[in-house]
RNA sequence: GCGCCCGUAGCUCAGCUGGAUAGAGCAGCGGACUUCUAAUCCGCAGGUCGCAGGUUCGAAUCCUGCCGGGCGCACCA
């Protein structure tokens, strides 16, 4: 239960009481949050504010007339007005109490919500060309988009997981070019330096082996044309393969690979852009090179555009190179609205931060291709700066020390790398030392949260050893007697937990899994502390040895405390750890 | 020149889509272990939310204009 929406349905129906005229008219903007200063209570509405033009009452009058309504009813114990009409709800202990139940006898898929009612939405993420392996910053792009796809999932939304490979244009061709210059290599040739324009990197050369064991030097002396298409197909799939290596080691498997070589074969390019020419979003037109930048080899020429400045872009775009052939934004639109076809009007697309400049242009695209029917959001993943020990990592492919995605998760881990992925907002830059996140210390997040999990199954384990005759199975610890819960720290972490659904909802609606990572910081943080207080006053321990009813209470709230973390670990694609040596 | 993002404590960052006295970690200072794992916790100190206007009951949050930083800016993907 959202306990928060839970009282907002009960405060909208005390206003149509009150006032139709108020509930016909601002329901929507009625808010129900914890305050941000607890001693106002446990919710807090500002109904009365946004509501009093409506209901023809003052703010503060409305507000009284709420609280006293409020205050009659089951659950609510206390009611105040507030400043300039905030109406403060603080709820029955028992209340709170009640939601260790809710919590116990749902286990970890407590947070679930059905606030997606089951609406297909699509995520594409990663999608790194299938031109070598991952490096670090994919990482971040592949983590936040999984991470989102696992939350959206949790708020009720049919999520589909999908890749676009990037298996045409010209950096295909170079791929080929590098993989026909290793396979010479593989069949004796000394190739010396690996000359400008092809991809040095030496992850080419056990394909190119397994090349001439397949083929032998049936490529060796041809002209490239004829060797070209096979190289590139042969190439696309060891660098694929290289790609789901990388991300399974993240433990990302996407439900779908979309092929761009395949759209355009299909036709579906002509077919979106003679569509658009009948909507008259496409002509032929001359671009005014970009001021305050010089640009050497501008040529001004007539081009076909696509009007996205209709929809709010700043110039049109072009949708067809100077050779004739399609631009990567015409397949790109193609591909778009491929999905929508396949019945997506939601739509997200994780990218680099060096995409930022196409967001306008593809929004565009897909507001024309649907008719304004479908939405797409580009959440944008900023870079990642790699540290060790406190000195930065300096990446150089030329130098060596290229740090590919597998160095950084078969040295520190995957759930490492995943949490702390998610420390921090997209949009902001993240620092990543490799030393630091494998510290066991409170200014680790990924260590401190794993360990309130470990902790709090290790108390479970002592009370089990404690009292052999205690029934510790979630059904059990749901018979508890929770009124022996007073302590006002054990108070304090039901209501953080209680707070989960709530967070699934308000993340999953602003499409920000790193909220989650804050919130099990906080509940390990209400934990930890509330475990130091045993330390001082040993009644607040959560083992009693000669009160086994308080020991049950308490393993409740522990319990309960292990399925939140773990539930919200998971949602983030992290593995809980019960035990930590 | 244009567009987007960012600017919050000494440092790294949250701030729940406009709520009340702006929060946390680190660093600093002072405390707490014959432990249910101190791998932790408690306290103190630290702020003109870049600057200036505006919108309103109310602004770190929205609008405008500056200042500073980042990214991008036909045909690559």
């Amino acid at each position: 239960m959202n306990v928060f929406n839970h009282f907002r349905d009960i405060i909208k129906v005390e206003i149509e009481t009150i006032s139709a005229a108020a509930g016909a008219d601002g329901a929507p903007r009625i808010s129900v949050e914890p305050p941000r200063d607890p001693s106002h209570g446990d919710l807090s509405t500002n109904a009365a504010m946004v509501l009093s033009r409506a209901a023809g009452l003052k703010p503060r009058d409305l507000a009284e007339k709420l609280a006293a309504a409020l205050g009659a009813q089951p659950d609510i114990q206390t009611v105040d007005v507030a400043g300039p009409g905030f109406v403060n709800i603080t709820l029955d202990p028992a209340f709170w109490r009640s939601r260790l139940d809710d919590i116990l006898q749902n286990g970890e898929a407590y947070g679930t919500s059905t606030m997606g009612g089951g609406r297909k939405i699509n995520i594409e993420y990663v999608s790194a060309n299938p031109t070598g392996p991952m490096h670090v910053g994919h990482a971040r792009g592949a983590v936040l988009g999984d991470a989102l796809a696992g939350l959206l999932t949790k708020a009720g939304f049919d999520v589909t997981r999908e890749y676009y490979i990037n298996d045409a244009g010209a950096q295909i061709d170079t791929l080929a070019r590098s993989l026909h210059l290793r396979y010479r290599e593989a069949l004796g040739e000394t190739i010396g330096e690996i000359p400008e324009g092809l991809y040095p990197g030496d992850y080419l050369v056990p394909p190119a082996a397994k090349l001439v064991e397949r083929d032998g030097d049936k490529w060796r002396n041809l002209d490239e044309a004829e060797w070209l298409p096979a190289l590139r197909d042969f190439a696309i799939d060891e660098m694929m393969a290289l790609i789901w290596d990388d991300l399974a080691a993240l433990g990302i498997h996407h439900a779908l690979f979309s092929s761009e070589r395949e759209i355009a074969a299909s036709g579906a390019i002509d077919e979106v852009v003679a569509g658009l020419e009948k909507d008259d979003l496409v002509y032929v037109g001359v671009l005014e090179p970009p001021k305050g930048k010089t640009m050497d080899d501008w040529e001004s020429r007539p081009q076909t555009l696509f009007r996205s400045t209709k929809f709010g872009d700043d110039v049109d775009r072009p949708l067809k190179k100077s050779d004739g052939s399609w631009t990567y934004f015409a397949s790109d639109i193609a591909y778009h609205r491929d999905k929508i076809r396949r019945g997506f009007d939601v739509m997200i697309d994780v990218w680099g931060a060096d995409h930022k400049g196409y967001i306008k242009r593809m929004q565009a695209a897909v507001t024309a291709v649907s008719g304004g029917k479908a939405t797409l959001d580009v959440r944008i993943c900023n870079l990642v700066h790699l540290f060790d020990g406190g000195a930065p990592v300096k990446m150089s492919k030329r130098a060596g020390t290229f740090v590919t995605l597998r160095d950084v998760v078969d040295k520190v881990g995957r759930d490492v790398v995943r949490f702390i992925m998610l420390t921090r907002g997209n949009e902001a830059a993240l620092e990543f030392d490799m030393a630091k996140v494998v510290e066991q210390s409170r200014d680790n997040p990924v260590f401190y949260v794993q360990y309130a999990h470990a902790r709090a199954c290790s108390v479970l384990r002592n009370a089990a050893a404690m009292f052999p005759d205690l029934k510790l199975d979630d059904s059990s610890l749901s018979d508890a007697d929770y009124g022996r819960l007073s302590d006002p720290g054990e108070l304090a972490l039901i209501k953080l937990l209680a707070g989960w659904p709530r967070v699934v909802e308000t993340a999953a609606e602003a499409h920000e899994p790193h909220r989650i990572a804050y919130y099990l910081s906080e509940i390990a943080a209400q934990f930890h502390g509330q475990w130091a207080k045993g330390n001082i006053d040993e009644n607040l321990r959560y083992i009693i040895a000669d009160d086994m009813g308080l020991t049950h209470a308490r393993a409740a709230l522990v319990r309960a405390t292990a399925i939140v973390v773990a539930s919200g670990l998971r949602t983030m694609g992290v593995k809980p750890v019960e035990e930590m040596r």
